[in-house]
RNA sequence: GCAGGGGUUCCAGAGCUUGGUCAAAUGGGCAGGGCUUAGAACCCUGUGGCUUAGGCCUCCGCAGGUUCAAAUCCUGCCCCCUGCACCA
């Protein structure tokens, strides 16, 4: 049989396809099917995980395109914000553990990795490498389309698409806080951190408690506690300086000091070394009381301002400081909650029996406090007694602010975070910082109203759009650096990555054709006329706004199910500002990811398997096979060996078939034999079902019905029809279709193999009609012997017989139970079914054995079909399977009535009297 | 904390919407057999327990409930994963 070489087969058929253009898509008389995938993002080569979406997305292509469709599926690539010049800069940098990892996993030479410098040229080599994967691959790409989001033109695009959103309001302007390096003087993502490391910010409040000529601040998560402070901590180890800034003087560690000034610019050190000593007052805000300051070693100096205020009666931390320091009397309450009396800090620190402030059982007890009371805790003190504490602790944080009691101090909660080069981040208030107002009301009520109308696939997925649709508030989208479009309302600004890539579908329509034209007379009269149709236009516009409404709206939107929070929404979101409701898009579909060997891929661990890599050793077709049918869309799936040898040792199978029909110049038509029917109508069940299954892309269950389901059918087939019988052409040439989407260049191979070149390339096939209806009888006749079959395996391998059988006797039941059984299948009851049994004449002769019959059925009443053949159909079909089934045991193999049996003596009339409908009796000499 | 997803037989993973045909698909692993000089590949059989005639018992995170009947429906509980942004 014939080897297949997958290399050789997919780059042939990746050049023919070229040559005839078949993924060049221009508009033309038939319906159009537009979808996109979300482009990458080229600062590496890709992994066999990003082959989930993109072929995903291209098996769904190539089935549309079956169905009659035009189908356009670009590609471009987004090259965005910081990611790629924090990667320049590591090469830059030689950072070893990056070029190491280029090396091993991607195979780029260490030479070639380090030129890759200059961003722009980081750029030009990963998308290349990329672009050639996705050839590999076989995606059907319209590679005309290409461009890249810091081009000059999609720049002009993206200008238009804000000032758009800018006259629709949706721009706005405020102050933000983010984590910022002081030495890159730019905000940090989790890519700009050593160790990658995501910062997270968190906010203190700062309560201002009156110390000598100025105040003591204590940072803390829960300013309604303020009610309980009976002291305030510092940390005698600590250095604490005095500031000002605001025109006020404070007290905090000289850390926190720092991290004040990023936010406060006019902040200078007044006094440094400042000396608390214990006993010292202060005075409580609210309230005004005084109170004292003791020392507490568990008051770390870097964590808020180094300052703590203590609430014993809610705080384990500070009710074990004040219990170490024998002060613990005077505890006040603040708020109740079940289950607990007055202190719970206390309660919970007997309970788990905590030593001491520095024992590590604190940290938990805290937690379990934490936890409980800003869940269910109210308040029984202050301005907003008996309110929950999550309400009162907002209004209280207002109030204090307001009055100026307490001020806000953001800070990296799971810190230290060191930026890349080397520094401490902080936090920076951004001032002048512009968002997109996703929190506007009015636009989120047109964007439900629309997502109600779209398709989404996976359905569970919608509940998440729903919860990103109400949750999404401003979003801020300029940057102080990175690459792509400037900021139009401010120049020195950037346009921040994920809002540069919401309505470029758009773009893709007429990419290919704006090279004509220079960027600048790209402005905004030429997208609104091509893209919205409003002021003039010239020719060239018309023709390029015809080419834009014939592919628009999108019909299908594709990508990971990680950017429902957020791509997929702000999607949603633009082309339902900008565009009007009927170009706004269809169909959202998101997929899982790809594990390596059950496990997630990651660069620690160092099992992340380049696409590249895989395609040239499992072959292209395997590849896209394994990522897409290996789970349900949503879910994740697996990659591995063992799965991958699996799946090509099928297609050995299958293409050794079409070998021997091709040899064999099987007809095509469906043989007549009862197993030939039989596989007829499982197969054209199974075709019948294709479409549906590809349309709502549940490409796992369509490859097990096509691949591996099929396979076990006709490996039955085999062995039932008998050598040199069998004629599988009709199958086969179908089957070469159906798996085209997912296996493109095999099918190709295949199809070639069997029909030569009359008919074309599979990529100008229409999706087969099957050539078999289901036939219920076929299929039932068949599983009666397949049944047979089994029980009788099931008895020899019970009664333990050494040697094999002599003959094998079977007797179908007689037709009056199967007037019985119809009636236990319609009563379900043991006294309604006899009743009704013994009414009838050709029953009664019976009496002695319905009872038995009648409960035998009961018993099995959730097996019994509703469709029975008659004794003499039963009796037909084993007869036609006796040589069969005497092949099979290698033994003599009669079929009978029940009635016959008692000719053959006591013991078989006994037996016989077993039987049933479907379920003949079985006598094993 | 909020939101979403999930817990099934050695493993992965279907089934759960529409309760019965479910000891529970399919693939993998493992065991035995066949083929082979041997192995790989391939093919067959087995893989909860008991059982010398196709049977019986137990079982689908835990605990209850509804029903003639529950992996599937209802209630409560436990555990795991993901996201919560300015970052692609």
């Amino acid at each position: 049989m014939g080897e297949m070489d997958y290399q050789l087969i997919e780059s042939k058929w990746q050049k023919k396809w070229r040559e005839k253009k078949a993924y060049e898509s221009n508009p033309d008389k038939r319906e159009k099917f537009y979808l996109t995938a979300a482009f990458p993002y080229p600062n590496s080569p890709q992994h066999i995980g990003h082959a989930r979406t993109y072929t995903t997305t291209d098996v769904y292509a190539r089935f549309k395109r079956m169905q009659g469709k035009n189908v356009l599926l670009p590609m471009a690539f987004h090259v965005t914000g910081t990611p790629i010049l924090a990667m320049a800069k590591r090469i830059a940098e030689k950072d070893e553990e990056l070029l190491k990892i280029f090396e091993t996993i991607y195979g780029i030479p260490r030479g070639k990795a380090a030129e890759l410098t200059d961003p722009k040229e980081l750029v030009t080599y990963f998308s290349k490498e990329i672009e050639q994967g996705m050839q590999e691959m076989g995606f059907s790409i319209d590679w005309r389309r290409k461009f890249y989001t810091f081009d000059p033109r999609f720049n002009k695009f993206i200008e238009w698409q804000f000032r758009k959103l800018k006259r629709l309001g949706f721009i706005t302007k405020g102050s933000h806080p983010v984590p910022w390096c002081p030495r890159d003087n730019n905000a940090v993502g989790s890519h700009d951190t050593k160790g990658d490391v995501d910062p997270e910010l968190g906010e203190y409040v700062l309560i201002k408690f009156k110390y000598k000529d100025g105040f003591l601040v204590a940072a803390t998560f829960r300013p309604e506690t303020i009610y309980g402070v009976t002291n305030v901590w510092f940390n005698p180890k600590a250095n604490y300086v005095k500031v000002k800034f605001n025109g006020e003087k404070f007290v905090v560690s000289a850390e926190a000091a720092e991290k004040l000034k990023m936010r406060h610019s006019d902040l200078t050190v007044e006094e440094k070394n400042v000396k608390i000593a214990s006993g010292e007052e202060c005075e409580n805000p609210m309230g005004g009381k005084k109170v004292p300051l003791y020392p507490a070693s568990f008051v770390d100096s870097k964590n808020g301002s180094g300052i703590v205020m203590s609430v014993p009666a809610h705080a384990p931390y500070d009710y074990l400081a004040l219990r170490d320091l024998g002060k613990a009397q005077g505890i006040i309450q603040v708020l109740k909650i079940e289950g607990f009396g007055e202190f719970p800090a206390k309660e919970v620190v007997e309970k788990m029996q905590v030593k001491d402030q520095n024992d590590p059982k604190a940290e938990e007890a805290t937690k379990e406090v934490y936890r409980k009371e800003a869940h269910g805790g109210t308040m029984v003190v202050g301005k907003y007694k008996g309110e929950p504490v999550l309400e009162a602790k907002e209004k209280i944080k207002g109030d204090m602010i307001a009055e100026k009691k307490a001020l806000i101090m953001n800070e990296i909660i799971n810190g230290p975070v060191f930026c890349r080069c080397g520094a401490l981040c902080g936090v920076k208030t951004v001032e002048d910082q512009w968002f997109i107002d996703y929190g506007n009301e009015e636009w989120k009520e047109k964007v439900r109203g629309h997502f109600a109308k779209m398709s989404i696939i996976p359905k569970k997925a919608i509940a998440e759009y729903e919860y990103t649709i109400n949750w999404l508030k401003e979003k801020a989208c300029a940057r102080a650096s990175g690459l792509g479009t400037k900021f139009p309302f401010d120049e020195k600004k950037m346009i921040e990555s994920l809002s540069d890539s919401t309505i470029y579908m758009a773009y893709y329509t007429i990419a290919h054709k704006l090279a004509e034209l220079k960027p600048e007379e790209l402005d905004e009269k030429f997208f609104d006329y091509v893209l919205l149709g409003e002021g003039k236009g010239n020719a060239k516009m018309d023709a390029l706004r015809k080419e834009f409404l014939y592919w628009y709206p999108l019909d299908s939107r594709h990508s990971g199910a990680d950017l429902i929070h957020n791509h997929l929404t702000f999607f949603i979101f633009n082309h339902v500002a900008i565009f009007p409701h009927e170009l706004w898009p269809r169909q959202i579909v998101t997929n899982g990811f790809v594990l390596m060997d059950g496990g997630k891929m990651s660069k620690s661990l160092g099992n992340i398997l380049s696409l590249r890599s895989a395609v040239k050793k499992f072959g292209a077709d395997v590849v896209r096979f394994s990522v897409v049918s290996g789970a349900e869309l949503g879910a994740d799936s697996d990659f591995n060996q063992t799965l991958a040898e699996g799946i090509d040792a099928r297609i050995k199978i299958i293409n050794d078939l079409i070998e021997q029909s091709v040899k064999n110049k099987d007809k095509a038509e469906w043989g007549k034999s009862d197993a030939d029917k039989w596989l007829a109508s499982r197969w054209g069940k199974r075709v019948a079902h294709a479409e549906e299954l590809f349309e709502q892309l549940q490409l796992r269950e369509v490859a097990q019905e096509i691949f591996y389901n099929t396979i076990n059918d006709i490996r039955w087939y085999q062995k039932r029809i008998g050598n040199g019988k069998q004629n599988l052409r009709k199958l086969l040439e179908e089957w070469v279709l159906l798996v085209s989407p997912f296996m493109p260049h095999l099918a190709e191979e295949l199809w070639e193999k069997l029909e030569g070149t009359k008919k074309g390339m599979v990529v100008e096939q229409k999706l087969p009609k099957a050539s078999a209806k289901y036939d219920e009888n076929a299929e039932r006749a068949e599983q009666l012997v397949i049944s047979l079959l089994e029980d009788t395996e099931n008895i020899l391998k019970m009664i333990k017989r050494t040697e094999p059988p002599k003959k094998i006797s079977i007797y179908c039941a007689s037709d009056w139970k199967r007037k019985v059984y119809e009636i236990v299948y319609a009563e379900k009851r043991f006294d309604t079914s006899m009743k009704k049994a013994m009414a009838l004449p050709e029953v009664k002769p019976y009496a002695k054995m319905v009872a038995k019959a009648v409960e035998q059925y009961v018993k099995n009443v959730a097996g019994l079909s509703s469709k029975l053949m008659s004794q003499k159909e039963e009796v037909k079909v084993l007869e036609g399977a006796a040589e069969f089934l005497g092949k099979e045991f290698s033994c003599e193999f009669s079929v009978m009535k029940e009635e016959d049996a008692a000719k053959m003596g006591e013991a078989h009339k006994k037996k016989a009297e077993f039987s049933q409908p479907n379920k003949p009796s079985i006598f094993i000499e």
